[in-house]
DNA sequence: GCGCGCTACTAGCGCGCTCTAGTGCGAGTA
DNA sequence: TACTCGCACTAGAGCGCGCTAGTAGCGCGC
């Protein structure tokens, strides 16, 4: 046990020690038919006995594919681990290794990306990229891809997301029918789905006579973008302007955000404002009164884009796809009717 | 363009349109002398246009050595996310690649850590593993292992975590001093640190003659932890038992989930009650008021773990090390004199 | 002219595995 | 007996690189 002769045993090891051939250690490792029943548990107990394990580097090289999927996610985002934990189990199904790569600050994605990419990953899935088509689609020519909330309809990738516009439709449906009318928009600004959020919001105003009090305030898909929202509101109330009496946040870290601030400032949630948020991340029914928000199942999701990728990698020239999923407005404890009954 | 025409250029591609040799590519691409300026730059100029990039896994293969350390985290983890990003950058300047494999629901650790390990990973880095001693030795057999938070002095592995002790000396010593007796903590059950902290606060209420109140409610290092214990103490109240002044949590997540219950509930923190987290990981600066913590310096954390992993790999036969930071009280906005002025 | 050292480059083996094309052998068939 | 067939197993090429041990060519001193 000394610290560094860690010699990895072999197939050549087992082998030789089970008195085989290589080959038919790899046939008896990779499952294949071709082995006894005998000599497969043989040498399956010596591998064990030597600590043999299967070295995926060299398998990944001796045979072209590598049944190895790539994953793109940003640090500090709670909806890329649900999806990231949806994930794992889809491929492991499938038969696919996942590896990992994460964009942090000074770690752009094009970079976690070619860490991905010179490991073999023959397909690469994006969590909420913030690249321009002409990036997905160089990356296309080089693996298949797969955006997840992302979506960038002139790339030639495979895209995965919810349709924003209805999940935004049913919180603003829910919102005027509760008697809201001055509903402000914390926006995501260049984060994935953000636009499609906002021209929702602004159609639903429409939709419903309140083009009027239409705001956007312009935000990110962080819990200090909640925060920042919250002082402004609180700013303005103090200068004796009203507080709006709903908002519906980019996502949940901002929901989360303003939530802190408000609550913490006195301002009663939901009875004088109402707060929904969006992606229903692990943290939304976490909180104690639940956050309401906008569910997208980040399971599902997770499952999409695994099937996408494998699908596109196992049948050739397959077109690119889009799967749009449904969301749906989940309703817990943050919503509820205006102060007075009525804005 | 087809969809999955994707042949890879190799190197001898690269070799052949620049009209040089493959080994000479070779070295030019590991950036060791023995190519002339002119060559150099036109066979990268030919890389460029074939788009040839180098395939890690046969690198890998070929050179004995990867130079790669795997970092096993567990989702959801907000702490792991701030080490991650800490790892990252100084594996980078020592040159070495970084993989990732997350532990979730229904993918445990060892499962986590195999994949690292069957792709060459030469050291692993586990972040606040939940292993014991037994699992931290046969690793250790098969690779350079460092483990970050979780310490077992048992076992044969490098150790990077904080003076849990002194963190929680240093917490409670403010606390009393600001005059709260009735301070409780709730643990973090089997959580890494959490059996240290759970004793340092034993010791620390007993050296203030407070032992009498000493009150240890089980936990996790959860939200959801935190979130329990408010609803406890809330019910508490209802029955007529006081509040305690001060709570020391966990760790942040189980600090913040106790902060959102109380405060909706109308208590007033740090008015009514003090709330002390642990770690100081990225949310506790972007509660509104910020949370007082310990903190633990991820990016210090990180770059002693990376180290370790990186100076045993090169000088043979290195003993384990430990290295224990000195964690900081950060006093922010949760925390302040117990109501009334004393408890 | 010769050996010397230096730079610029090349040949070719081997990393640990997969996979195709086999070989040897006993049972079944005519 | 002669043959085919199927099963259990093996030989050996090759995946894309790194690296050691070279070679070719050139300027230099004597």
């Amino acid at each position: 046990m000394e610290a560094s002769g860690k010699q990895r045993p072999t197939m050549a090891d087992v082998a030789a020690k089970a008195g085989v051939s290589r080959a038919l250690v790899s046939i008896i490792f990779r499952g294949r038919p071709g082995a006894s029943q005998e000599t497969r548990e043989r040498v399956l107990r010596v591998a064990d006995e030597i600590g043999y394990h299967p070295d995926s580097a060299a398998r990944l090289l001796a045979r072209g594919r590598s049944r190895t999927l790539g994953v793109m996610f940003t640090v500090h985002q709670t909806f890329h681990s649900d999806l990231i934990a949806g994930i794992y189990p889809e491929a492991e199904r499938l038969g696919y290794d996942v590896l990992l790569s994460a964009a942090t600050h000074g770690r752009g994605e094009a970079k976690a990306v070619e860490a991905l990419l010179s490991h073999r990953c023959e397909a690469v899935i994006l969590l909420g990229s913030g690249a321009e088509a002409a990036y997905f689609d160089e990356l296309a020519r080089r693996a298949v891809t797969v955006s997840v909330s992302r979506r960038t309809p002139q790339a030639h990738v495979d895209f995965v997301h919810s349709a924003e516009g209805k999940g935004v439709r049913q919180a603003m449906d829910y919102l005027v029918e509760l008697g809201h009318r001055r509903i402000v928009h914390i926006d995501g600004g260049r984060g994935p789905g953000s636009a499609e959020r906002r021209r929702a919001y602004r159609a639903a105003m429409r939709r419903h006579g309140l083009e009027a009090e239409v705001r956007v305030i312009p935000g990110e898909h962080t819990e200090e973008s909640g925060i920042d929202t919250g002082r402004l509101l609180l700013a303005e109330r103090d200068r004796g302007l009203p507080l709006p009496t709903a908002v519906l946040a980019g996502n949940d870290r901002c929901a989360w955000g303003l939530l802190m601030t408000l609550t913490r400032a006195g301002v009663d949630v939901p009875g004088d404002l109402s707060v929904v948020g969006y992606d229903d991340s692990h943290l939304s029914h976490l909180m104690p009164i639940g956050l309401t928000t906008v569910r997208q199942d980040a399971v599902l999701m997770a499952e999409h884009a695994v099937r996408f990728a494998v699908e596109r990698l196992e049948h050739e020239g397959a077109e690119p796809r889009e799967a749009v999923l449904d969301p749906k407005l989940v309703v817990r404890g943050t919503s509820g009717p205006p102060p007075g009954g009525s804005a």
